[in-house]
This record gives C-alpha cells, sequence and structure tokens, in this order.
DNA sequence: AGGCCTTGTCCCATGTTTGTAAAAGGTCTA
DNA sequence: TAGACCTTTTACAAACATGGGACAAGGCCT
C-alpha cells in the first residue's frame, strides 16, 4: 500500500495528474483510510504505469483511460507494441530554473557539500519528467561541471562527490523504471577506457522507461566481452557511448567487432564524439527523449 | 529484557518516538515492572528494528506498523546477527536464507537477467538491517560473485551489470540516509587506480546512517585530491578502502602524504588488504556494522 | 480565425500524520 | 537526598493530503 506520493515516485505521474486522473477518467479507485487519504494497491501502481506509458507514446489520456478500464489494455503487458505512435515533437523551453539550479550545483560541489548537492539535484528533477530533466537540466549542468572542474573553480573531490551524487539519483530513476519485460536485451555501455558514465546511465534509464529490456553494463568494457555478451544471449541491440574524443577510437573499434560478430545485431552509438564511428552504425540523437524514442524503434 | 533507553540505543529510534509508536500504531506492547517501566524481550527490539528499517526505507510509519502488526513483514531474526558475525569468520554465506539468495544472484548475473538480479538484491536487504545485510549477505556474494567471474561460471558482462544493480541499491540507501548533520566531514574513497568500490559504498552507507557528514568519493582519486581535499575543508577523517592487493602500494602512499598533510586528521582503511598500511593509520574492522561503529567513535 | 474542449498544473483553505519537546511528577540507586 | 531515569499528558511545527476551482497551452471543429 502506497500513499499518493510513493504512488507518484512509482509511476512517475505527478501528485496533481494523480488526483485529475482519478477525478476525470477514473482510472483508479484507490482505498482511503479512515481519514480520507488515498491508498495505492500494487494494482493501482499497474493500472498508472500502463496508463502513463500510453501517454508517453502519444495517446491522448481519456482514450488510454478507456483503453485500460475497459481491459483493452493490460497492465503490465506490451500490447503497447500495437499502439499508434504520435510523432513527438521535443524540444521543450529550457526551464528558466534550470540554468540557476546548475549554477548552484557547481557552487555545492566547489564546497563538496553532499546534502547541498543531493537537494539541487532533486529539485532539478523536479522540474519535468525524467527525460525533459536530463536534456534541459542535467546534460547542461554536467557539461558546467566540467568546465568548472577545467578552469579549477571545482576540485577533484568535489568533481567525484557531485558525479556519485549524480549517479545514485539516477541509479535510483533505472530502478523505479522497472520493466517486466523479458524481451530481447538492449546492451548499454561504454569501450574500454572509458568512465564517462553518467549520459550513458541517463540513457540506459530511459530506454527502460520506455519498456525496453536494459542491461547496463556502464563503464570501461573491453572489447572480447562486448562480443561474448552478444553471442551467448539474445541481443538484439548494442548502445556504445562516446562521451568524449579519447574514446572514439576503443569505440570505433568496438562497433565493428560487434557488427561483425552477430548477424542482424544492432549498433548504435550516442554521445559527444559518436558520428561516424563506423558504417552500419546508428548514430543517436543528442536529446535523452529522442534518442529513446529511436531506440524503441529500432527495436522492432 | 532492555530498558526504553537501551531499546532506544538497540534500534537507534529516539526514546519519544518509541513511546510514540507504540501509542499510535501498537507496534509493540512491553512487558511494565511493577512501578511501570517499560521493559522490551528481544522480540520488542526486532520488532522496531524491522520498523525502523521499513520507515528509513520510504514507508509511511502507519503502513510500516500495520505490515509489521499483521506478519506481512518479517523483524529480522537475530539469527541473522550471529550469521554476520560468523560470515566474517568463514567468508562465506552462513544463514540458509542468505546462502540460497546469493545462489540466485550468481545464476541471475549469468544469465545477464536484471530484473531477477533486482529482485534477489531487494530481498537480501530484506533480510535484516542494513548493516547486518550487507556483512551476512552481501559481502558474502560479492566474494562470490568474485569467484563466479573467476571460474567462467559467470561472464564480464554478467559482472557488471550485477556490480550496477548492486550500486544502485547502495545508493539508494545512501540517498535515504541523508543526514542533516554538518559537522566535519569524513571522507571515504578509494586510491588511485582502484576500482572495486562496492564495499566502500556499503562502509560509507553505513557510516552516513549513524549520522556522520560522509562525502563519497568514489573510485581512483589521485594521491593530490585527496590531499587538496583535506586542506581545504575542514575534514577530520579519511578513509581508503583497500580491497584487493594491487590497491596496497597506492594507499599506502596515499596514507602517508595524508597523514603528513593535515595535523590532527585521522586516516582510516578498511577493505581485505588494509593491513599495516603505514603506522598511524586505523584498521577499521571487516564487519560493516563494527566499522560503522568505530568511525562513530573516532569522530569524537 | 474564433470558439470549445481537453489536460496538466497550480492555488488555497483546511485537515492529518508524525517527530519531538515540555511540564509535572514518580522510581531507582549511589 | 541528589541525580539519572522513567511515567503520562499535552502541545506544536513541519510535512503531507484533501477537494475543487482556476488557468494556460494546445488540439480540434466550425
Amino acid at each position: 500500500m502506497f500513499t499518493i506520493k510513493q504512488a507518484s515516485a512509482r509511476t512517475g505521474v505527478p501528485v496533481a495528474s494523480l488526483r485529475a486522473w482519478e477525478r476525470r477518467y477514473g482510472v483508479v479507485a484507490p482505498r482511503r483510510t479512515e481519514s480520507g487519504y488515498r491508498m495505492y494497491d500494487e494494482q493501482a501502481i499497474a493500472a498508472l504505469s500502463a496508463m502513463r506509458r500510453l501517454v508517453d507514446e502519444g495517446w491522448t489520456p481519456a482514450t488510454a483511460a478507456a483503453a485500460i478500464t475497459s481491459g483493452e489494455v493490460e497492465p503490465g503487458t506490451e500490447s503497447l507494441q500495437q499502439a499508434a505512435r504520435l510523432a513527438q515533437a521535443f524540444q521543450g523551453p529550457v526551464h528558466p530554473e534550470a540554468e540557476s539550479l546548475a549554477e548552484a550545483f557547481i557552487e555545492a560541489a566547489a564546497a563538496v557539500d553532499v546534502a547541498a548537492m543531493e537537494s539541487v539535484i532533486e529539485r532539478g528533477f523536479a522540474l519535468g519528467t525524467f527525460e525533459t530533466a536530463v536534456d534541459a537540466w542535467l546534460m547542461p549542468t554536467l557539461r558546467a561541471l566540467g568546465d568548472a572542474w577545467a578552469d579549477g573553480t571545482v576540485d577533484v573531490v568535489g568533481e567525484h562527490a557531485a558525479s556519485y551524487a549524480i549517479m545514485r539519483r539516477l541509479g535510483q530513476a533505472f530502478a523505479a523504471a522497472s520493466s517486466l519485460t523479458s524481451g530481447p536485451r538492449v546492451l548499454v555501455g561504454l569501450p574500454s577506457g572509458s568512465h564517462h558514465e553518467l549520459g550513458a546511465l541517463a540513457f540506459a534509464t530511459a530506454a527502460r522507461r520506455r519498456g525496453l529490456a536494459v542491461v547496463y553494463v556502464g563503464a570501461d568494457l573491453p572489447v572480447e566481452s562486448w562480443r561474448r555478451a552478444i553471442r551467448a544471449f539474445p541481443t538484439k541491440i548494442a548502445v556504445l557511448a562516446v562521451p568524449t574524443a579519447a574514446d572514439r577510437p576503443k569505440a570505433a573499434e568496438t562497433a565493428e567487432a560487434l557488427l561483425h560478430s552477430a548477424p542482424g545485431i544492432v549498433v548504435a552509438a550516442g554521445g559527444s564524439h559518436a558520428d561516424d564511428l563506423a558504417p552500419g552504425v546508428v548514430r543517436l540523437p543528442h536529446s535523452i527523449a529522442e534518442a529513446a524514442r529511436v531506440m524503441e524503434e529500432l527495436e522492432r
């Protein structure tokens, strides 16, 4: 049993919308405590997650709710694959608050104040959906952090502490997006020698939020391991992150090896330096939201 | 049998809250002396510890109490704490359930099944308090994972995916332990070149749960950065993790440098290969629970 | 274009939950 | 007998929830 706040955290739907959806469409009817507080059970959470996914894909909330309450779409299954997919024009305007939050984060990193970092991160992710927050706030902030490190404003210690704080929050989002899918895997990771993994983790999370069976294998994975992995298990897509110029050579080598190791596998690459990695490699867009959408299309 | 003060010390719940929990939720009904003093038995302590654990994890007190009194959630038994102690001696899981969970985890890692890993991890941490779960289940499981990797049962990909899954869960616990203290900092990290950070993160979390202002700086931090960090900010304790033999030289070098860089700083070291790092370095016990307790003493 | 509907989000006054503290007094031990 | 420890009752602030109206943005129909 979950309170409305916990239900919101678990489904990714804002608290206000949970109440609106209930009032307007009656998708769920959570039990109430004596004092009138909503208490959501597992079923309600599943229904709300299903509705959120449909809405994310372009269904209108009204039709999504109707489909779910009528049983046409079962919560927790992949019948959404038959769903009509409307083009979603991304590119929300950068929130005016995103910039000040980025500054506050750099300050916290410079002072090595973990509690302050965590507070800023929380506010950053509260700006919008996970995807928009990553695109409009997190990625710019990471760039600012890199600059601050380069010019000495932030020490390595502050930079490490800040990276780990962000990683913890991303990990939490990844876990919260737990998909019940057990289809072909999507491998997301960095080539041997690469360590800037925050972008890759953010992308992996966005992909998982779309229902893909993501396996996040993280930093510094040798070519040979990539190859063995896609041979040993049903892997449909391998995604390489190429965050820095130094990562290019190994990334290209890994991509080549993968393309020739398994027939039918899709190799994709994302990150600042992922252009023209090798012929046949899909170049993912910079926007996490768009990249996740492309992934979903590739999966079919 | 314990007085309310002892019960508070044992469970980490403030005295006033113990009385409030009893009055509001009836989660325990301690026996009374003739004069009306509360006397808590082992069962009551277990129930209160379980409740604290749930509340720490984000449950509302009301639902946590309901789950415990209804038997939905079993209070962690004392046998797990004994198992935790034994695990230190035998270097392996000794609690029957911990053992079967360790096996299940290796299986999930071998199959690179992320959802299964997450499920097993969740059950592992449900065995008891964070500290006992780490000592009796997580650390033995990590050793088993290392063995499985060494003998080829688990591929590098499975090992990476498993490590990240555990890291996500540890990060969540670290975030949940958010301390409001802003006293002198405790730096926890690994020396330059070291990357096996799960033990260090588990320890950092345990220390934070004790109220210390922990800054987790993670893997691969150069000597010079350690030095600048403790000089620039009020840092009372620096903790170096030394998980493998290969990490010893850099760890020793870092420890030496720190001891001579700031007067009054305490340098501590933990991990399998942290013995006799340098004169003046505090060697932390293998048990996470004990190590965190030692830290709390060092802080004063 | 204009008007209308849908939808997410915000506001606001009000109510609940929960940790913690204070007051006033009883019990135990050195 | 002092001081540490305990008792109950009462109180209070912060965090969280409630409903329902309001509003802006955007899609759709005329």
